[in-house]
RNA sequence: CGGGGCGUAGCGCAGCCUGGUAGCGCACCUGCCUUGGGCGCAGGGGGUCGUGAGUUCGAAUCUCGCCGCCCCGACCA
């Protein structure tokens, strides 16, 4: 393949580079993708790339590509405006609410834009595999997507157009799923050990996706709206929604003996707080009552079923975990008069006692408490003495979210949370979209068979932006030689003259032959500009043609370390080709 | 969808309260000067003050509606 591309000569070049921050950026990628000039706004939520961001999303995607490539994946690149009928078989033409953009053409038909690809992939799927020879399949592209996110924010990180790969996988049997997420797991680990990035795998929740396993490849920033609860001593982490653990032990431990359940009043205490006052007794001694109305039943005709959910007192439930119990679409918390009519009593003095209508459902961390006070169903009254599984017969689950300072569940070491970025999910989808939507082939006795399926994304924005809140300083972005859009860039403190200009342009050539991505700083600036804008944009590594040039020599500087060392201006390319080789290896060795 | 903030030159902002010729810094253009960390001097161009209506002799400024953007919350395959 010949490559053409103009000369990388920052005079000619579009980078529009900003002395000072934008007003409405708030967090630190989007202020320096936008000073940097890598990208400018749109609208809210939508964003031209310019130069610098799309040399940056090529590296990446190549990057991508080539680790997809290597685990047997098939490049595509699918339709973007789908008919809305392909959605509607799947029941995600519903399902999706208000976050898919939605549009009629001129005969009135009902079109969107996708958001994902499972469906059209089911349908290529449907309409060509017909025999077991034929599988398995791992099938890709990497295509923009569409969300009609409710609040776009952070620049880059929450978006309404944005560029994925994603990926699909067909196969006979879980065996053949196993294998094909355990291989896009370890390509997943390639591609972002070759981007720079310290990421983690955590446990998560499948969610509306459907299916069994899913994993997510996050990284850690206080700019991230995700919560990873993380175990530092045996690696245990899942995103807080799907996170297990011990939880701590109840501060005061129960009266003992068999004591039946006993009322007493409670004027005006309703809140677990003000009872803890009230009583003397802390939070964890009490059973928090919660009513809860979880949606079932697909398409048309979803089923409502109120649910009384008991946690300990300082427990929060986890509405993620409910569902997933319940097998329910959504859950959500009763109304008041819904309350009202169902127990006779208001929210703040409910209980399971004597509850036979509702489904009851306790969180594990009751399990073998006894003599706790909760709700009496009766206004300002509450009951003292109450045991699970002797004065109510609760369904056990874990329901209750994790948080900080409980033990693993793995080692028993304490947990953290930690803010963080998702940048790649893998899921094990399982037959939803294939059975759904008569995915059949033939397996080798003749028999027809619903193939199982996999899906898997990477977010190709997210990690230049992740990049950037990993690796800035107060200069500007720090990034990694594989992702930067410029490997080096060639700075003349003063192009005018004579001999720096030879040696620049003698440099950038020779660096050009051997393939090296470099930009000449040719512009009629003063060197300060130069270095200024150079360390701004995050070029990994500068080479400075100055003074020293009189003795041959040329000042090589990383951007990162700023660490500086003079060299031979004949050394340079060999230098940088070492230096770049050096941190590729560094990136993958730093992940263990 | 709830709460808050903002909208004046490419960017950052003042002016608005108390109505009367639209300003500052940076960027940009021209010339001189300077050349190792966003130099210096001189001259210059650029704004229907988000938008519509109202009040007024007169509106960037006061009133009401609408639109857009940002932040917090709800939400988030």
């Amino acid at each position: 393949m010949v490559h053409i591309e103009v000369p990388m000569l920052w005079s000619t070049l579009f980078i529009p580079t900003l002395r000072e921050n934008p007003a409405e950026a708030e967090v630190a990628s989007h202020q320096l993708l936008l000073r940097a000039g890598y990208i400018r706004q749109l609208s809210a939520g939508i964003y031209n790339y310019l130069l610098l961001a799309q040399r940056s999303f090529l590296k990446i995607q190549q990057i991508v590509r080539e680790e997809m490539n290597a685990i047997g994946g098939q490049e595509m690149l699918l339709a973007v405006l789908n008919p809305a009928e392909v959605w509607q078989e799947s029941g995600r033409w519903d399902l999706m609410g208000d976050n898919m953009f939605r549009l009629k053409d001129r005969a009135g038909r009902d079109l969107c834009l996708a958001m994902t690809h499972e469906e059209v992939m089911t349908v290529i799927a449907r309409g060509e595999l017909r025999s077991y020879k034929q599988l398995p399949q791992i099938w890709y592209q990497i295509q923009t997507k569409f969300r009609d996110e409710p609040r776009p924010k952070s620049g880059l990180l929450r978006v309404r157009q944005f560029i994925m790969k994603d990926s699909y996988t067909f196969d006979m049997d879980a065996a053949g799923l196993d294998a094909a997420y355990r291989k896009h797991h370890d390509a997943y680990c390639k591609i972002f050990d070759r981007c720079g990035l310290e990421y983690m795998v955590v446990e998560a929740d499948s969610g509306a996706m459907g299916g069994s396993q899913s994993q997510e490849f996050t990284i850690a920033s206080a700019a991230g709206e995700d919560l990873v609860v993380r175990c530092r001593n045996c690696g245990y982490a899942a995103n807080l929604e799907k996170a297990t653990s011990a939880a701590t032990a109840p501060l005061a431990a129960d009266p003992e003996g068999e004591l039946a359940p006993e009322e007493f009043h409670t004027p005006g205490f309703k809140t677990i707080a003000e009872l803890s006052g009230f009583t003397g007794l802390p939070e964890s001694s009490q059973m928090k009552s919660l009513v809860m109305v979880a949606t079932t039943g697909a398409g048309e005709k979803p089923v409502l079923i109120p649910v009384l959910i008991m946690v300990r007192g300082d427990h929060q439930l986890s509405e993620t975990k409910l569902a997933a119990a319940l097998g329910a679409k959504e859950v959500r918390a009763a109304q008041p008069h819904e309350i009202k009519e169902w127990f006779g009593a208001g929210a703040g003095s409910l209980g399971p006692v004597g509850v036979t209508k509702l489904r009851v459902l306790a969180d594990l961390a009751l399990q073998g408490r006894q003599n706790m006070i909760t709700g009496a169903n009766k206004d300002d009254y509450h009951l003292r003495h109450v045991t699970p599984d002797e004065d109510f017969k609760p369904e056990w689950f874990d329901l209750r979210q994790s948080v900080a300072g409980d033990a693993c569940i793995q080692c028993g070491h304490p947990l953290e949370t930690v803010k963080s970025i998702e940048i790649g999910h893998i899921f094990k989808l399982g037959y939803k979209y294939s059975e759904s939507m008569g995915l059949r082939v033939l397996d080798e006795h003749g028999k027809e068979v619903t193939p199982i399926m996999g899906s898997y994304g990477i977010g190709i924005e997210r990690i230049l932006t992740c990049a950037v809140e990993l690796f800035n300083d107060k200069d500007g972005i720090c990034l990694p030689p594989s992702i930067a859009p410029f490997a080096a860039v060639i700075t003349p403190a003063n192009y005018k003259n004579p001999l720096q200009h030879e040696a620049a342009d003698l440099l950038y050539k020779d660096c050009k032959h051997l393939g090296l991505d470099v930009l000449l700083d040719d512009r009629d600036e003063r060197p300060g500009v130069k270095f200024k804008d150079a360390d701004l944009i995050g070029v990994p590594y500068r080479v400075t043609i100055g003074k020293k040039l009189a003795e041959g020599k040329v000042e090589f500087v990383e951007r990162r370390t700023r660490k500086s060392e003079d060299i031979l201006l004949h050394d340079v390319p060999a230098h940088l080709q070492k230096a770049l080789a050096a941190a590729l290896v560094s990136s993958t060795a730093a992940k263990r």
